[in-house]
This record gives C-alpha cells, structure tokens and sequence, in this order.
RNA sequence: GCGGACGUGGCGGAAUGGUAGACGCAACGGACUUAAAAUCCGUUGGCUGUAAAGCCGUCCGGGUUCGACUCCCGGCGUCCGCACCA
C-alpha cells in the first residue's frame, strides 16, 4: 500500500458486461483456442455432451458447459493440448412439431435455432474451438453416418427385421425400447401401442457380453451409471429344457416343448407348463379350440399399451395339452396360455414353480394348481414348511426332489443341468417339435409378410440353440440377456435417411457409396401427420442400383441417438469430406478423457455410443472400444415453483419476495396480487420456474453465472437457484477485483527476496495451500470445494493487506505480489473474463487464459510447530502444539503436563495413551 | 417386488475412522452515511450459566473401536433406476 493511494473505499466497479465482451474478443480475435492436431504436448479431451438446438440456453446447459470449460482452461494450464470442441444434436422431432404449428421449414428452424444457441453459448465465454463445430443435420456430417451404416450392414452389424415395435401413436414412429418410459413415448408421454413393422436394427445384443464385461474396465465412471447399464444388459444364465409333449393331445402331433428357465433345480417343484399368447405351440392350439382363440385375443386386446400390461392380473387357458416331466415320464404337466409370459424372452415358454416364484404361486392359487416346496431354508422343518401366498426364493437345501434332496440350490442346479445334458430323447417319441421352423426369435418374423430377401447377408437367428439334430440333448446351458437389438427406423422428415433401396427384383440393395450422402428433400408439406418422405411426389422413387429397374428408396430416417452415437469421434478430424474419421488422429484423442453431461443418458445414449465405437472399430473407423474414459453426471438446476391464483405457474421473473423462514411471502411484482410458494422442482417451460441465462449474464455478467453454478452444490447434486445466491457470487466477483486492485497497488521488489518473514510466510503459506487445495478440486471436479478454498484464500489475502498499517517490507509486499498472481490464475478457470481483467490489473502483457498453472512450494504446506487435538476419553479437551519432528514419547510428556489432563487423571496415571503423529492425541483415563 | 443412493445448524453444504458444522447464504449487532445502498468489523447448532465452563448434538436402536457423520447389524424416511425377463 503506498501513501500516494490510500485505501479507496469507492473503488471503481468492475463492469463484467464490457469487460466479458472485450475479453472475448481478444480471445477470439488470438485464436487461442483454436486445437491443432499435430500439437505434440500430452492429449486430453473433455467434452460436454452437445445440446439439442431448441433455441436457447437454459440453466442446465450453463452449468454443464461451465465445469467442462473449467476442466478445458485447468489442463490447458496444465501443460496438454486440450480438444474442447461443440456441436449440435440437430435432428429430431421438435423441429418439425415447429413445422406443424409455425409453418416454418425444420432446417431454417434448426439454423435458426442453432445461430441463437451459439451466440449464448459465446457470451458463456467458453473455450472451446469452434472451428470444430458440427451439426448433425448437415450432409456433410450425415452423409458419414449413411457411409457408417452401409459398412455396418456390409459387416452384418445391420438387419432389417419385421418385429413387434412400440409405436407413438402421437408422435407417429417407432421407439426402441430405452424409449419407453413407464409404458410412454420419452417425448410424448403418450402411452405406447403394439405393432408389428420393418425395422432396421444395429445388432447390439452381439456385443452383449463385451459391452457388460467392459463396465469393469470404466474405473472413471459413476457406479451407478455401470450398474444401470448392467441390469439393462440383464444377464442371466440357465439352462435350455425340452419337455416332451402327449402328442395325442397336441393340436398337430407337436412332440416337444422347449423352455428357458434360470431355476432347473426347481424341477420337482413344477406344477404346470405356460406359453405366451404369441407362441406357435398357443396358435396352433388356438386354431383348434374357439374358446383358446378368445382368451388369446382377449390378452392382446388388455395388451395393447405397455400400461395395461404392467397392470393386468394374471390369467391363463388350460390348452388341453400335456407335457412330460424330463425326470419322470409318467408325471404330466397341464399346459396353459398365460398373459404373463413375453415372446421375445427366453423361448417364450416356462415351467412353472410355485412355491419358488411369486408370479407362479399366485398364477397356481388362481386355478387350484397347488405347490410343493422343493427348497427349505436353513432352519426350518422340511416336514412342516408349506408355502400359502409368498413364494420362497431364498436359499436352503432341496427337499421333495428325489436324488436332488439335501443338496444345495447351486448343486441341484449343476446336477440337473448334467444330467439333462447327456440325456436324449428317443428319436421315436419325439415326434415334431412344437416351436420346429415356427419357432420365434427376435430376430424372425413372426406374423404377416416375410422380410424381401436380402441379397447383403443371411438373415436368420444365430442362437446355437435353435440348431438341433435328432440327437440334441434334453438341455443346454444358455445364456439370455435382457438386451434387444436396437431397431433404428423413424417414420420421420427431420432425421437421417437411411441409404438403401428396395427393388422388387433385387430386394434391398445398398446406396452406391458414390451416390452419398442421400439428402433429404428440401419441399415437403407437413400438413398430415406421418412421415413427409412417404409422401413426397418424387423423393422415393429411383433406379435400382442393381438392375436399373424401377426401385424406391427407404423412406424411414435413424434415430437420433444414432447421430449422438459418434460426433465425439468426428470432432477429431471435421475436416475430412471422404471419411467419418481419420483413423490416426481419432485414435490419438480418443477416448474422451472427460465427458460430462446428465444421468437421464445413463443408458440410451452412452450404451449406443459404446456399441457404435465398436462397430466403428469392426469396420475400420477407430482403433478403440470405450469411447468415454471418464464420465462425470452432472446434477440439476432446481427452483421454487409459483403459482397465482387462478393456479397458474407463474415464472421467477415476475415475482417478487418478501420476509424470511416461515414468513415469506410472493407476490406480482406488477400487480401485488400473491402467489403461492410450491415446492422446488426442476427447471421447466411446463412449470414456468426457469431463469433465463441470457437475463443472468446480462444483470450479472458470465463469470458471475458461472460461479454460482459452481459453488454451493456438489456437482453431482442437484443445485438450487436462488436470487440471493447469484448475489453472493457477484458480491465476490467485485471483492476480487477491489482485493487484486489493492494488490496491484503494493510495489514490491522484482526479485524474490533470499528470506521471508513471519507474516510474509504467512501469506505465502495460505497462497500455496489454497493453490495445492484448487488443483486438487479441479482434478477431482469438487466445484463447490474449490470455491470454498478460494473463498478462504481470498478472506487470508485481504486480512493480510488489511492489517498493513505503514509500507510493507519488501518481503511482505513480494509475498502479496505472488498471492495475486497465484489467486488470480486459482479463479481463472471458473471465471476468465475477470481474470483477464485482474491479470492486466496487475501488470502483466500477457494472457491468462495462456498462463501455466502455478507451482506449489511443497516446503510451504509443511508446517514447523503443529497443533494436536488432546482427546480424553475421545472427547476434545485440550490442544498442544509441539514441533512437527516430535516423537511420540516428547508428545505424551507434553500431553501429560496439561492441566485439563492433569485435572482429568485426578492424580492417577492413564490407562492408555495413544499418540497418531501428525493427527491427535487421545488419553484414557 | 428387485436393485441403488442419500439422511449433518434457519438453508446449501465441509469433514483419508481422529478437533463435527470448513466455505457460502440468510439473520442479528456494530462502524461509515443527513439517510439508504454498497462496503467493513463482529455474533450465529441446542441447553445451563453474568462468566469461566459444562452438558447434549450428524434420522432412530444396537454393535465394533482408545476414538464413529464415517465401519457392521436392524429399523424409519426421502429420492432414483428397473419392473410379469422365467
């Protein structure tokens, strides 16, 4: 502090508005955050997951983009080349909903739209490169993706399959089953139909197995997201049983019946056989028995939405048929339709134990099946252990189960799997199988017309169980997963077209790669609900590829959750106009090192990604399989919800507050009339409590914004938006600036002085702790711990000036010179425009977006005299403070001697003394 | 139903098994001001006490430990994911 500037307590305001533009221009202007690739220093990709163009910014996007761009500046900092680039997720259904009601084209809305986002995006001051930027409806970019695809079919990652689809009926397409939430369209929330449909599908039930086992390998993901994509996969391991029928009371001389089953040591427990409604063996059946045929269309007609179904009460048809117990033949089973049992599980077949399996026990009290425990709990008497409405499945040992008793549940299951596995069917009982050649996978048509030939690859179902000699065994160990083929095809304008065309005479032929990208058609009408490209006059119709005949074009587009699937790789090389990537330069950024973006992607769209990379590996796109290294989910912006009288919401922006606790009150700031305070919700259009980002940035300026997203909240929490708490972050946003600004005014000398003394270590030491306390925040990405140690570095630094009375001597005015600098580049991550402002405040040329991270002095996180907690009993009481290379015995005399503890021992000695160096002191009396 | 996470002041939240409540917000008291805003200084888990100090305290009940917000067992509550998957 010189005696020409005393302290001023009017200190000009820092103007975040111009100053953030004037920073950003320069920014700009330098290029510096421009990524090449050729840049040798060590790679480090963070990337936040790219936004939907929906026109603007909100909340959730600033803090998304905020903690990537802390990551980006800290490792750029940090000595790497950092590839930090964004892009636009711009296919979908919203754009044509815009087209629908506002009679504008999707692609000007989408532009539009995107133009907008960008310009918030820049006044966020991020750094990213922009000279990356990819959208996703650009043919430029699609064009790669139809290319992707046609590798992928050629690779047989690709089939087309006519299946049962969930069907939007507001929406109009199709939806994977991701998609469905609680038996709704994720985007309409209308409830989903049944329907049978061609679909192209990318075969990622194949990677099964890889995409579980490689969750292991994801050390930097949440475990929560590694669980949820596990029990997606749903493994589960069993075992293949077919079960001989009484062809004389089949409905065609069917002679055998296979079912999945994850419980063969239940075996002697079974009371009955059920088919799904769908099965061949319930057709064939039905054909012959009206009343079947009447049941069946009574559970499709219960089971048109996913809701009913969830719903519905369990109810079966004794079709009349019987089946051979594998361990007895003369032990025969009713078989029954039930509306419980799935199709497209398993073999759409089961046997059923009742006393094992809830669903089977109310199914058997329903009909008067009976049951018989086979498996008794540890403990309990097999004599007297019955089963009346819940079924057991525990563990314990078997009972009732002939050679099977007093074995455990893992040793039946091993013994039965055995045995069934080296036993065969006499050839002249079996007869013809009941699922033989109808049998249905996911994978075959089940119903209506066959699938055209495909001339590109044998279609069909690879499960080795379905090939069968004469000579197959009883059973075979499988393994079932709960994952199904992702069916890709929308009846949608606004999204990818998939690049093929079917010729009658040729079947499905592939685009000629020469011919890509096929490119959607400019003048649609969207004034019918359905898909735009069916309709349009001429869009469809073309020359087979093959034979020059008359042929018409796929007019189904890809899911969007295709296009998301690898924009991560083409930010790597956007510039490449013949491939999707360059396979050098993808494999040296890749993976991600850090992807941040919301857990609602837990599954969809980081499960597709981690297929697509593999597929994209298979074909030569990537040399990778994970494409996400670490993964970080971020929590949401949460606010108070208001409503008026009328029960309308009413936005934040409109209302003023008053009073505090329980006595706070809302009100119309425009007419006094008063508002209901309702409970803190998710930020939403729907429930009108959003603050608009543009608003924020502009009362407040960007780092202000961005700090507050940062502080309070651990990241992966949700984070609650209070107008109080944006003050609190501009409050400090000025703070800084007074604090560097009386920084800036202290003259010290040039050269770092040879010693220090007390209070100049003393700051030194908070300068050092603060920085080694910040980088490890950021590396962990604990945001909210490292504005709180900024915080505290801040409340030292100004405590230190503010205890200045006269001049500082020149090792105290070094040390606040360095505290400056290191404070300033601490904070410059989170809030860089202000730093920049700082930065030139006290006197440097350069920039700090461009500066090295600090170097911590190790020397000064170690303290020469420390403090110790003295327990009694393992109650703080006292403190003593000895020199850091104390020894135990130094420190227990020390202990010993205070008072507290003399009080304490009352004259007696102390049972125990236990010393934890460097920690704590704790005496039992 | 199955699986998972969480539960700490008025609020958001800190705390490798080692001083519970860092840091922020809110509130209260004070300084500056004609006044307000801004800023600065101080107080702030509860109870008892003028004070010194003491007692209680991390959802509840047990346990392990010299020592438990943290680990184990059993409850209660909140949130999330999956859900007739054989």
């Amino acid at each position: 502090m010189t005696a020409e500037s005393p302290k001023n307590q009017r200190a000009e305001r820092y103007n975040a508005r111009e100053a953030e533009a004037r920073w950003q221009k320069t920014w700009d202007e330098q290029g510096i955050y421009a990524t090449r690739n050729d840049d040798p220093r060590p790679k480090y990709y963070v990337l936040e997951m790219f936004p939907y163009p929906s026109g603007r910014i909100h909340m959730g996007h600033v803090r998304n983009y905020t903690m990537g761009d802390v990551v980006a500046r800290f490792k750029r900092a940090m000595g790497h080349a950092v590839l930090h680039p964004m892009g636009w997720d711009a296919f979908g259904m919203p754009a044509e909903n815009a087209a629908i009601d506002r009679k504008v084209h999707p692609k000007a809305w989408t532009y539009d739209n995107i133009a907008a986002m960008k310009k918030q995006l820049q006044s966020m001051g991020l750094s990213l490169d922009w000279a990356r930027e990819v959208a996703t409806c650009d043919p430029a970019y699609y064009k790669h993706q139809q290319r992707m695809f046609l590798d992928f079919l050629q690779g047989g990652l690709v089939a087309r399959e006519y299946r049962k689809v969930n069907w939007d009926p507001v929406d109009m397409t199709v939806l994977a089953n991701e998609q469905v939430i609680d038996g709704r369209g994720w985007r309409s929330g209308a409830p989903v139909e049944q329907r049978d449909l061609y679909q192209w599908v990318f075969k990622i039930s194949d990677y099964a197995q890889e995409l579980l086992e490689a969750l292991d390998t994801l050390d930097r993901w949440p475990e929560k997201v590694r669980l949820m994509q596990k029990n997606w996969i749903g493994r589960s391991e069993g075992l293949l049983v077919r079960f001989m029928l009484d062809s004389a009371t089949t409905p065609g001389g069917e002679g055998e019946l296979e079912i999945f089953t994850t419980r063969p040591d239940t075996l002697f427990g079974a009371k009955f056989m059920a088919l799904a409604p769908d099965h061949p063996l319930a057709q064939a059946a039905a054909a012959k028995n009206p009343k079947l045929a009447e049941f069946i269309a009574e559970c499709k007609r219960i089971g048109t939405s996913q809701e009913a179904i969830d719903t519905a009460e369990k109810m079966g048809f004794d079709t009349g048929i019987r089946a051979l117990h594998p361990f007895d033949p003369d032990w025969k089973l009713p078989v029954y339709v039930a509306n419980f049992i799935l199709m497209d599980y398993g073999t759409g077949a089961i046997f059923g134990c009742p006393a094992h399996d809830q669903r089977d026990l109310d199914f058997v009290n329903k009909y008067g099946l009976g049951n018989t425990p086979v498996v008794c709990p540890d403990g309990q008497d097999p004599a007297t252990f019955v089963i009346t409405t819940t079924a057991y499945d525990g563990d314990g040992r078997m009972i009732n189960s002939r050679f099977l008793d007093g074995m455990t549940i893992a040793e039946a299951k091993e013994d039965v799997a055995k045995r069934l596995e080296n036993s065969f069917l006499p050839p002249s009982e079996r007869g013809r199988s009941a699922a033989e050649g109808c049998r249905v996978g996911v994978n075959e048509p089940q119903a209506g017309p066959p699938p055209p030939p495909s001339p590109l690859q044998g279609e069909g179902d690879e499960r080795p169980a379905q090939v069968r000699s004469n000579n197959a065994p009883v059973a075979q160990r499988q393994v079932n997963y709960r994952l199904r083929d992702w069916g890709i095809s929308r009846q949608r304008y606004w999204g990818c077209p998939i690049p093929v065309i079917h010729c009658s005479t040729c079947g499905t032929v592939p685009v000629p790669a020469t011919d890509l990208p096929v490119t959607l058609p400019e003048d649609v009408a969207f004034d019918k609900p359905g898909n735009p490209l069916d309709r349009h006059p001429t869009w469809k119709h073309v020359k087979c590829p093959q034979c020059g005949g008359e042929a018409r074009r796929e007019t189904d587009t890809m899911d969007t959750f295709v296009d998301s699937s690898w924009y991560f790789a083409r930010f790597t090389d956007p510039w490449n106009k013949d491939a999707p990537t360059t396979p050098e330069v993808a494999n040296r950024w890749l993976p991600v090192d850090q992807y941040i973006g919301g857990i609602e992607h837990a599954i969809l769209h980081l499960l597709y990604s981690r297929f697509f990379t593999r597929a994209m590996k298979k074909t030569g796109h990537l040399d990778i399989d994970e494409p996400f290294a670490g993964l970080f989910t971020q929590g949401m912006v949460v606010h108070e919800t208001y409503r008026s009288k009328a029960g309308d919401w009413v936005i934040p922006a409109d209302v003023t507050i008053e009073g505090m606790g329980d006595q706070r009150r809302a009100h119309l700031t425009a007419t006094g009339e008063p508002v209901e305070i309702g409970s803190i919700e998710k930020m939403s259009k729907s429930k009108k409590n959003t603050v608009d980002p543009d608003d924020i940035i502009g009362a407040y300026g960007a780092d202000t914004a961005r700090w507050f997203m940062l502080s309070d909240s651990p990241p992966e929490r949700d984070v609650i938006w209070t107008e109080e708490g944006v003050q609190g972050a501009w409050r400090f946003v000025q703070r800084l600036w007074r604090l560097v600004g009386e920084v800036s005014e202290v003259s010290g000398p040039q050269a770092r002085p040879t010693t220090f003394g007390p209070e100049a270590q003393k700051v030194r030491k908070a300068a050092h702790r603060a920085l080694a306390n910040v980088s490890d925040d950021i590396a962990r990405l604990r945001f909210n711990r490292c504005v709180a140690h900024i915080y505290e570095f801040a409340n030292a630094l100004s405590e230190a000036i503010g205890s200045i009375e006269t001049l500082p001597s020149p090792d105290l005015a070094w040390a606040l010179r360095e505290a400056g600098d290191i404070l300033v580049r601490l904070f410059a991550p989170m809030m860089p425009h202000l730093a920049e402002e700082c930065w030139a405040a006290l006197g440097h040329n350069s920039l700090v977006a461009t500066e090295a991270w600090p170097e911590v002095e190790p020397a000064l996180l170690i303290e020469n005299t420390i403090t110790l907690p003295v327990q009694i009993n393992g109650k703080k009481r006292a403190d003593v403070t000895v020199p850091r290379e104390a020894g135990k015995e130094e420190i227990e005399a020390a202990v010993l001697a205070l008072d507290t503890v003399q009080k304490a021992l009352d004259g007696k000695s102390p049972k125990k003394v236990i010393v934890v160096p460097q920690r704590i002191v704790n005496v039992v009396a």
